[in-house]
DNA sequence: CTGTTAGCGCGTTCAC
DNA sequence: GTGAACGCGCTAACAG
């Protein structure tokens, strides 16, 4: 790998004047411009971004954390993210926490160590020590889907109560009244808030309120699986059900097809597939692509040194079947 | 942020005792490996990898880039490679070309800038520029998935003439002698190869050689959507149609049941969905995180100084329905 | 065992 | 307009 000073040596300047050049500084020379670019070109030399950054303040690089690549709603938030920051001409490292806090931990180690201009997260339950740290060492962090206790960091979320109030109603209206939920973990705020919202609307709306209708489940397909088949195998067995994210409804609907019985299922998040099986499901479609590109400019703005406020963004009932 | 300096001063020791004590060199007193943990710990202390990979060789991280995070082919790989990764005590950052050349040459351009020990690419189609400048830089490459002329790499791929003879053999076996291809787009080499396999085995099976049987599109559901719509539209239309990877079979699909034809639909690579619809699909299953997990071994031998041999990994074809 | 020092590659004064 | 020199934060080699 050649180093400036290859190119300095090339093109019969010092270094000083290499660097100039090569950012554009306007007191150069047209004859220094040629050759230096020329020797730039022939060594293929590409400048230390790491030696770059020691001596300037940003990297030019943001870090994002998601909780789950395989997870297609994550996807799309850092797809929506990255979008965001390369049209700011930033570039953005994803790492994948797997769900797991370990990783997450070592990542946000790693984007720390980088002194990555920012991070953008979606926490992981278990502690909140590690975007904690993160913003106590000075880094600008914003939280994505999830919030986090005693962490001063924007978070941007969906309407938790709005999303499950549309569930809700679409079932009653279709004249269910004993509704089960498969929820996420409440190690992570959305997984919580869903099931108080749950319980507060089922109660406000006057429906079944035993208490097993609510399962808690670890956000992956074979948890939903287990829980569909907890709340299938009650007496009287809930008519309706909701899936609180779309990994969970693939496990949920197969396990209630294989048992034969006639419940309806409802889930989280828009997929794909949702449209394709027999019936259908209908959805609270949470637009996750945009959540990330809305996080994203929060990041940049805090960046810039803003003071940007968290964002709460709708959900939106897809009726099928 | 706190740098050695502020360590030492607090610890009242030398910078060069701070480094010996954190890398863990055994040339230090007790006492002051107490006393440099202690600041450390209180100052909220992190190297500056920066400045800390600008004296070593090493980075500790690999730059992973991938066609498209929201297939879940390359979902998987990511997963797998990293978790490979991360065995190996090393972290990898994730960038999503998105399938597109210019935002894969970007990232390309920020590993080679951020000097990362060395990159897995699954590379877009369009030029091998990119992945041939990185090699011609010295970074240790390794392909992922698919080829590239003209780069001296070692690549991981699937068989993909197994797993065409694996799809044609069984349809025809149910009795189907006009079989459609849905291809993905010629740009990439497994696009292609799986064109010339799919001519080649059709024609060594006597089946229906017409031209138009096989469609071009361009990996995505919309794309899938429109080629299975140009194979319906076909008189006589075909018995039997394959798609090359998840996304387009998902629009195949839609396409298909839309018109109420009897297609047999077969795909490559299997998601939980195909087996929830109604016929189920069967599929050639490419094992993603295996693959990734490979690759991530030969590049950590490649590092390493090693010259690794490219894999070639054997499909499975399951049959459904 | 420990302090001092010389770079790693680069951007930026400061003189010329 | 340009070159020399300093320092960003850190590790390793060298004296002590």
């Amino acid at each position: 790998m050649s180093t400036i000073h290859d190119v300095a040596r090339l093109a019969g300047v010092s270094i000083g004047t290499v660097s100039r050049v090569l950012s554009g500084n306007p007191a150069t020379s047209p004859e220094s411009r040629e050759r230096v670019r020329e020797a730039a070109l022939q060594l293929g030399y590409t400048p230390n971004a790491r030696a770059q950054s020691l001596r300037l303040a940003r990297t030019g690089v943001i870090g994002l954390s998601i909780s789950d690549v395989r997870n297609p709603f994550f996807a799309d938030a850092a797809h929506g993210a990255e979008q965001e920051a390369l049209a700011a001409g930033r570039v953005t490292m994803l790492a994948n926490a797997d769900e797991d806090s370990a990783i997450e931990a070592r990542y946000l180690r790693a984007f720390r160590a980088q002194r990555v201009d920012g991070v953008l997260m979606s926490p992981q339950g278990g502690s909140a020590e590690g975007a904690r740290s993160l913003v106590e060492a000075g880094i600008p962090v914003v939280l994505l889907n999830r919030t986090l206790d005693g962490v001063d960091a924007p978070v941007v979320t969906f309407d938790v109560r709005q999303g499950i109030e549309q569930a809700i109603t679409h079932l009653r209206d279709r004249g269910h009244r004993r509704i089960g939920l498969i929820a996420g973990p409440v190690s992570v705020s959305t997984g919580r808030a869903r099931v108080s919202a749950f319980e507060a609307i089922r109660d406000e709306l006057g429906l079944d309120p035993a208490p097993e209708l609510v399962q808690l489940a670890d956000g992956r397909r074979g948890g939903g699986a287990d829980a569909a088949e907890r709340l299938l195998a009650l007496s009287p067995a809930p008519t309706a059900v909701l899936s609180s994210n779309a990994l969970m409804s693939s496990g949920a609907f197969e396990a209630i097809r294989g048992s034969g019985a006639a419940v309806e299922l409802v889930s989280f998040d828009d997929q794909d597939w949702m449209r394709l099986v027999d019936p259908p499901l209908s959805v609270i479609e949470q637009d996750a692509a945009h959540m990330g590109a809305v996080a994203m400019r929060l990041l940049l703005e805090l960046i810039d040194g803003g003071h940007p406020r968290s964002v709460t963004l709708p959900t939106r009932l897809i009726a099928r079947g």
